[in-house]
RNA sequence: CGCGGGGUGGAGCAGUCCGGUAGCUCGUCGGGCUCAUAACCCGAAGGUCGGUGGUUCAAAUCCACCCCCCGCAACCA
């Protein structure tokens, strides 16, 4: 049997409250686990990122413990992944003994291999980033990446040898040009490997929220962090678990993290003696209005409101559809309802209105016996659940989609061509029958096809189409032929499946 | 010399790595249909692909230079 197709999230470093943008990363990660249980079995992980200073500071200014204040905030991160409907298999907290005591073990593994060392520090540090600055990059003392004045910190550390990785490292990239994508993240990590590398410390001595070392101080949240990936699925616990899923198939970021993933997380899995997961992908940011989504700006997203006006599966669709994953995208609510009206509610749903509609009328309700494994549509779309996986799996949703929505343009287009309201009053009862089974049949392909995307509202379609067994079964099985739908199958024409959404233009 | 992304019909975007009829969605215009969420289907108009120069039989696509916009400096995927 074929392994697992384990893929990851970022785990959610909890320090306030979730935006649309920590949604995006896990919609993604489920519609390719769905995807992948479409023909197999799959892992899905997500998790919480707990430790460091800036969680234990966030604690102390709402005058609770640091674990006190993640308890309280892990829910609210779960009712996010549960209000899009994503379907994780496991949810890590790096605050979990399950976690902490395996990253004891991987410290100590390394110190024993030589891979960490004991070495004095002098450098620039900067606090709220939690990471050294080597000379070169500093301008006028302040952190390159978030411009905070960076203090001077000379004291006895654990270094991790990341620079012995760096011939390896530059190797694999070369030898393995696919392995972080898009293209141009990997030529900017590539880029940054060739400038050299210094080793890593990979311990804190002036906070206490941590992993702690034996002799002192905690584990640097990074390396805490990163091993979440391994310590979830029984690293160096059941080995035999743990090597049915890793190597990783995907591990998903976004790209403002990619140098932990793609120049730091590799070297220490060597370092463990294991090997790099086989993708990591970091994708972009969504916009508003070009513009980076931040709390200053007041331009932050509520996930959870969002939700609630254009439904989840609209907002999965949306981001699927609306960019090539990988770049960056504007958001805008009018964009997002001009989607949902005109794919969504214009195609699609009205698509099953008007063939639940007729069959109500002409046939009441109940699926013809009419299956036509050579019909022009079956014969036409035959094809469409491998391309459709492919572009699924291969993370080109919105190559994935337009060449479903040939199927949806397509059936729209039978009604129009074969007109059955003529049919009917003619008396041509065998054509009217065809055309309402092969309607019937290709909102079945579509629920199914579309599942994986739109998790609730295709199985409403399921449900009005009244079809029994599961939306998300083997597509081997369920789209195995053009004729799956069974004859005489009650169906049951009910409210749309995407409203209308009306936008007040008039607000500027 | 900081790094990176981008400039393609009215709008938003593909295509650029691997040169060879410029594609999609929305909008506009015309037509069709009446089963349907005033939805659907067909057709049309509309672009010297930021600029200049170069390589080539051939460049949106490769090379050089230039102009403009936006991120990286804020919690943060």
């Amino acid at each position: 049997m074929e392994r697992a197709y384990y893929v990851t999230t970022p785990i959610y470093y909890i320090n306030g409250n979730p935006h649309i943008g920590h949604a995006y990363t896990s919609i993604v990660a489920d519609v390719v686990a769905r995807t992948a249980r479409t023909f197999g079995s799959a892992f899905f992980l997500t998790g919480s990122d707990e430790h460091g200073q800036k969680v234990a500071n966030a604690a102390a200014a709402a005058g609770k413990t640091p674990q006190e204040w993640c308890d309280e905030l892990v829910p609210r991160w779960k009712a996010l992944l549960k209000a899009y409907h994503i379907e994780y298999d496991d949810f890590i907290r790096t605050t979990e003994p399950r976690h902490t005591e395996i990253v004891g073990r991987v410290f100590q593994r390394l110190r024993e291999s030589g891979d960490i060392y004991r070495g004095k520090y002098e450098g620039w540090y900067c606090v709220d980033d939690e990471t050294f600055w080597p000379e070169k990059k500093i301008v006028e003392r302040r952190c390159p990446t978030c411009g905070r004045e960076l203090q001077w910190i000379s004291e006895e550390d654990w270094f991790f040898r990341l620079s012995a990785y760096r011939d390896r490292l530059i190797e694999y990239y070369e030898r393995h040009p696919d392995w972080l994508q898009p293209r141009s993240v990997y030529n900017e990590m590539m880029a940054f490997l060739r400038e050299g590398l210094d080793d890593l410390s990979v311990s804190r001595t002036n906070f206490d929220w941590g992993v702690p070392i034996p002799d002192g101080g905690v584990v640097y949240v990074w390396l805490d962090a990163l091993l979440n990936y391994i310590t979830a699925i029984g690293w160096s616990v059941d080995e035999a678990r743990f090597h049915e899923l890793w190597p990783a198939r995907l591990q998903l970021v976004g790209k403002d993290i990619a140098r932990f993933h793609t120049v730091i997380w590799p070297a220490i899995l060597w370092a463990l003696g294991e090997d790099a997961p086989e993708l990591i992908f970091a994708h972009g940011w969504i916009t508003v209005a070009g513009q980076k989504m931040s709390k200053s700006l007041g331009n932050t997203v509520d996930p959870f409101a969002l939700a609630e006006r254009f439904s989840a599966d609209a907002i999965r669709y949306f981001l699927l559809r609306e960019a090539p994953f990988g770049s960056d995208f504007s958001y805008s609510e009018e964009k997002i309802a001009q989607r949902r009206n005109s794919d969504l509610a214009n195609d699609l749903g009205n698509l099953l209105q008007r063939t639940l509609s007729m069959l109500a009328r002409y046939r009441e309700g109940i699926v013809p016996d009419a299956r036509n494994a050579e019909s022009e549509l079956a014969r036409r779309f035959a094809p469409l659940p491998v391309v459709a996986r492919e572009r699924l799996l291969d993370l080109r949703f919105r190559e994935a989609l337009e060449s479903i929505w040939e199927l949806v343009t397509a059936l729209n287009r039978t009604i129009d061509e074969r007109r059955p309201w003529d049919l009917y009053k003619t008396g041509k009862t065998e054509a009217l029958d065809a055309v309402l089974y092969d309607l019937c049949e290709g909102l079945r392909w579509l629920a199914i096809l579309l599942h994986p995307v739109m998790p609730e509202r295709t199985s409403e379609m399921w449900r009005q189409l009244g079809t029994p067994g599961r939306i998300d079964e083997d597509w081997s099985s369920s789209l195995h032929e053009w004729g799956g739908l069974a004859p005489l199958t009650q169906t049951a024409l009910a409210a749309p499946l995407f409203p209308k959404i009306e936008l007040d233009v008039s607000t500027p």
